[in-house]
DNA sequence: ATAAAAATTTCATCATCATGCAGATTGCAT
DNA sequence: ATGCAATCTGCATGATGATGAAATTTTTAT
């Protein structure tokens, strides 16, 4: 029964997909997976991931992988579950700046929406780093800007893109300093 | 006995410069500077902070300002304690890699010294994320290397800029590469 | 100023999490 | 295979955190 290092990728996979608020409802999901443990070895799987509880916007709280380095060495490769439909409605802002783009999400959410960047499996994407509110995104360094408005219009709210387009265009702008808003 | 608006800047004041494992140490450091509050209102004021516990290098957990951004109202904000009075203690370097700046810290103060890069609001930074004992902050692509060596030199010790000055100022540079090290 | 509404706090308690210890499993070196 | 060390796990329990209800203060609107 030494299942560890096959049960935390599950536990990462869940956290990003789901909103976990305790260690017993970790435990729910992972015993649908197969994958039965109690409390107290879930909570020695968390601290060893890093994981930690959130107050999330709406009263309640979620577990997030608080720490980053997951670079895109697909561990646990293309699961089932994604986003996929499109339009993450984590997403609060995005900017570019070189290389990197950046993007704000409600607490909690950076993880998840990392993971589903990742997912696209998009050679415009290097790898993403998430830390609770913010991920940064490496972008390959031949791709174009046109290029990446596509690849991040096709699951970011056409409203916050809108906002951003002109720091994938900037030839179009029109002057002015980006606007990154965060309201709470 | 409603200090909930004066306190709320003492405990970041607090968690950003001290290890604070639990609600009740952090009531005990509240009480040496004159505010008596129970844990049952400490609950709650780090629900509203969102700040988290998270596990530390060795063993232990600390609490730390998971987000950035709060409540847009910013009761403190630009208030009295945190950076200000200028000199990071925590930070031990920095450095810059096209549009990155690279600060390591003493280890566990990374979270506390970006959020005190978010609380100046500059227009220079689009956002940072700390890891364990490095900071990444993002800057905006117009800003020139100038204005972050005078944002930085703000509230980073001088003999920690002095050393990274040749970086801000490539042209009077002497070269070497930016060394971007992520130990963990 | 006064009443009503909202906010803040504590108390008491329930819920959740962390961990010492013992037993079990696995890996590795005889 | 055997023994030993390291890892992993559950159990039981102590430690820590969250929250309903009631009391008190502050704010807001007459």
């Amino acid at each position: 029964m030494k299942k560890r290092k096959s049960r935390l990728p599950v536990i990462v996979d869940i956290l990003t997909h789901n909103s976990i608020g305790s260690q017993e409802e970790l435990s729910k999901q992972l015993a649908i997976r197969g994958y039965i443990v109690t409390q107290a070895t879930l909570s020695r799987d968390l601290k060893m991931l890093r994981t930690t509880k959130v107050a999330t916007d709406m009263g309640g709280y979620r577990y997030i992988i608080a720490d980053s380095s997951h670079l895109s060495n697909e561990p646990y490769a293309k699961s089932q579950n994604t986003v996929q439909s499109g339009l993450h409605p984590a997403a609060l802002s995005v900017g570019v700046s070189g290389n990197l783009v950046v993007i704000k999400t409600r607490n909690g959410y950076a993880s998840g929406l990392a993971y589903d960047i990742d997912m696209l499996e998009s050679p415009h994407i290097l790898g993403t780093i998430p830390g609770a509110d913010t991920v940064f995104a490496v972008v390959n360094e031949t791709s174009e800007r046109s290029d990446l408005f596509s690849l991040f219009s096709s699951f970011l709210p056409q409203q916050i893109m809108a906002v951003a387009r002109h720091q994938f265009f900037p030839e179009e702008a029109v002057r002015g300093d980006v606007e990154i808003k965060d309201d709470y």
